[in-house]
This record gives C-alpha cells, structure tokens and sequence, in this order.
DNA sequence: CGCAGGATTGATATCAATCAATAACGGTGG
DNA sequence: CCACCGTTATTGATTGATATCAATCCTGCG
C-alpha cells in the first residue's frame, strides 16, 4: 500500500488529440532504424490518410486511462512511457515500457475497453489514429493489417517473457533481466551511446515492474554496482559487465529483425 | 530447482498433422456456444479451405515446442492444454491455459519464432493452419484477419491481468483470483454445472502459473477450503462461497462479450 | 534557503520457499 | 493377488528472501 510518485499520476484526464501535424508519414521520425520495416509509397499514402493528427504528452501526464473506451490509439514517436494497471489498494503493476515505434491503445481499438493505463515518463510525441477507422486499415492494407497483427503478437511475447520472470527467477536475475532487456529496445532506437544510456526511470518503476518493493529494489541495483557489474547515478546508466550480467541474467539475445510500425 | 512431472513433459516430439476431418466448420464444435460468434457463409467457406486438418494430441503430449519455427497454428477444439516457458535451471512458468476457441501458434505464424510451447493436460482436438498461407487470410478475408488481431489483444489482456496478479497480490488472492478466472472462461464454453466443474490440473500447475511453491499452494488451497469458499477433492472443483472468493480475490467480472475464433 | 522527489541504510517482521516425511491412489508386472 | 512405483496431496519444522517501518541524505530547483 505504497504511494505512487504524484509525477507518475496523469496530469491530462484525458488529452486532445492536437492538431498540428510536424510529421507526414515521409518524414516519419521512426523511419531510418534499421530495425523499422521500409514501407510502400502506396502503404506511406494510406497512412497519411489514415493518421488524424499528432498528440503530445508532456512529461508525467496520462495517455491513456484504463475503464473506459478510447476514441483513438497511437504510435509512439518519440519519448517514453509506461504501461500499467493499477489495484484498488494503490498498487502497480507496470506492464511495459513504451518506445517509439511502439502501437498504443489496440486494446481499445479492438475490444473496446482499455483495461490498462498509458502515461509519460518523458514528454512524448504521438501519431494519432482513430478507433472507428481501423477497419479501413483492415479492408484496403492488408499488409498493414498483418503489421498490427505482428505487434500485438510481439507484445505478447514480450510479456511473456516478463511474466517468467516475474514469476520464476529472483530479484537479481529479474532486476539484471529487465536492465538488458531495455537497454535493448533502447538501442534498436538508438538511444544508447555504447554500453550508456539515459534512464528516465526510477528505482520505483523497476520495483513496480518486476514486484518488488522498492528498498529492496535499492539493495540489489547497489549490490550489482558494487559487483561492478552496472553503474548508474543521476540518470545515466551503463553496463559495466556485459558478460556477467547477461550471465546472471541468464539472458538470451532477442530474435528482433526487422519490425513494422504504423 | 523442482522437477516438473513427466506427464507434463510432451510426449510427441513434434504431432504431424493428421489427415482425417471430423469436423467440417459448418459444424465446428465450436458453435453454438454463445460466446462465439457468428460466421458469414463466405467467411465458412474460405474457413473450410483454409484448415489443412485435425490434429489430435493425447493428454501430457506435446504440441508446440519452445524454441523453432512451426509449420502450423491451431484454434482448440477440444481439451485442455497449457501454455509455458522454461527456464533453463527447470522452473516453469505457465503462461495460460488453453481452451476450446484459443488460437495456438500465431507468433509462429507471424514472428517465424515459438518463444513458448504448448501442451495438453486432458486429449485435445485442434484444428490445423498452415502457416505459410496466412497471408491470405489477410488479404482475402479481412473480417478474419481483424479476428485474428482481436485474439491477440485478448490473449495480451489476459497476461496484462496475469502479471498484475503474479507481481502484485499475495498468495490468497492469487490463487483465489486465477480459480475464479479459469472457472469463467470454462463456464463460457459449457464446461460448468453451477458452481462446479471437473478440472484436469493439479495443484502443481496452479504454482506454477502463479510463481508459489507447491507446498504453500497446498496450505493455501486447504486454507480456502476450510474457509469454505472452495471444494476441490480429485478432479472435482466447487465455488463454496462465490461472494467471499469474489471480494477476497478482487475479481471484476470480465467484460467478456461476443468472440471470434478461428 | 527550503523543499520535494528520489536514493540509501538499518532494524525487524512476515510471507513463502525449502527440506523432509508420510499418505492415498492407481496402475503394472510378477 | 500382492508388491512396487510414480503421481499427487498433505503436514511439520526450519530457513531464507523480501516486505515493511523508520530515518537520513542528497540534489536539483524555485
């Protein structure tokens, strides 16, 4: 029955989806990673179309609130964000971490009911789709459609994965585990710079992700650091032991090729 | 570092698709239930070509390994089954339970890649896809292809509630919740009489999927017995006490309407 | 300067894992 | 028919990991 951080409770109810588009999908942030898929001048055409605007979030603030049903979902552009749930007594479980290239919301497009929650670690950048449309996509881009499927279907892998850990291994190995595993995705993104990184989290939103508490969350990130195997102050985050980390971890490099987005 | 028992390690290595067809999909098992919905004739038609057989795995064998690709991915017909990940030391960590209606195998479908197996607990009946033809479902058969997708989403929400559960709640509640919530899922698909029904798991599968020891789930069980919420000897599972399982596990009814399935 | 959010540390409590044994049951082979 | 064995369930004793409680400290910021 822990506080929740007020920085982590959605400031915006619930935003509106602005406006101003800085991005046609040529120009699209996400392109050039190699891990995003190229698309089709007909597939960028459609997407143009399909996208109603652009919708930032500004650090802290709500994206999406579980309960209710959400008139549009979004892809992440640029920023981070976290996905949860929350316990009637004030606990969290966060789900995920959100990053660009990550599709936000299906939930809601698809069964109607978010049944978690989206906020903003950084200020975020979304590209906004609206709900009743999406059998548009369905209809006229099947390639498309396909690519919603393989993300909902990555997401669950991923979760899977979290699950094991959660479930199964002890808090070093989940705490070295979820390290890598968003270093990981970060660096797909390129936001590492070697084995450093800028975290824009906390200890709490680790302790949070892998149910923990956080003193001892603090406990075992110092025990790691004192084993040389990370190091991290401030926000800035390293990997100092590649090997023994993945070792401990027991990590296992992610199959990711080449991924779409929308 | 426990062992898991040998009936719950897959007996077939690999299942070759067999051949025979019970069930042509006008009269899929299936329907009739009220959870699933309702087919368009086109869509029973394109159905019919698309499935390339029936499958049939006895109770403890092996449908889908961890690991390699899969030439195939199937919808339950019949049976119970479990969906899990190892790790390397032993441990398990069931991820879901399958049920008449689930899609198995779509992240090999999709992803190229099984990141978790699957196998049966009672004798199971599936339907079998072919993997490499996926891609007309999406192209011809978008109303399905939406299917699909809606699957996923669901199977994601489920382990989004699964985790809230395994990361956040203790013991009691865990356990009493995850009863709670295969008991409904069965009850959909007419595998109840009132409050009971004949369940084809152990205590060590509910540890499992709940990351407790076999031990504790023992006294926990016995503990909500002697409460009398639950009753549980051999196979036979009864809800007791619905009001005080329900307000101990924190259940919210499921939204649980309509479905697809392949 | 003073404050809030975040990190850290010590002491203690508790939940759940582990170790160890036994019991009930069904199946199997001699 | 009985002895044996594996699976599942059960119980007691003990250990251990992690939570909780309570301070303190640090740092960036208004």
């Amino acid at each position: 029955m822990r506080a929740v951080p007020k920085t982590d409770l959605g400031k915006n109810p619930m935003p509106t989806a602005s406006s101003a588009r800085q991005f046609p999908c040529e120009r699209c942030p996400l392109r050039g990673f190699d891990i995003f898929r190229n698309f089709s001048a007909e597939e960028v055409k459609f997407l143009n179309r399909f996208k109603v605007g652009e919708l930032k979030v500004e650090a802290g603030g709500a994206v999406l609130n579980e309960g209710g049903p959400s008139p549009h979902f979004y892809t992440v552009l640029t920023g981070w964000g976290i996905r949860y749930k929350m316990l009637e007594d004030g606990q969290r479980q966060i789900l995920n971490i959100c990053l660009p290239g990550d599709l936000v919301g299906l939930q809601s497009a698809v069964l109607h009911d978010m049944q978690h929650s989206v906020s903003a670690l950084t200020d975020m950048l979304f590209c906004v789709f609206e709900r009743r449309r999406i059998w548009e996509l369905y209809s006229k881009q099947p390639s498309l459609a396909f690519d919603v499927t393989w993300l909902a279907a990555r997401e669950e892998q991923m979760l899977d994965e979290h699950l094991l850990s959660v479930g199964q291994r002890g808090a070093k190995e989940r705490i070295s585990y979820f390290l890598l595993f968003v270093f990981a995705r970060a660096r797909d993104r390129g936001l590492t710079r070697g084995n450093s990184i800028n975290l824009p989290i906390t200890q709490q939103h680790i302790a949070d992700t892998l149910g923990l508490s956080l003193v001892h969350t603090n406990r075992i990130l110092n025990q790691l650091s004192r084993r040389g195997l990370i190091k991290w102050e401030n926000r800035q985050f390293r990997i100092a032991d590649r090997p023994n980390l993945e070792d401990l971890a027991g990590w296992r490099p992610p199959p990711d090729r080449e991924r779409p987005y929308l």
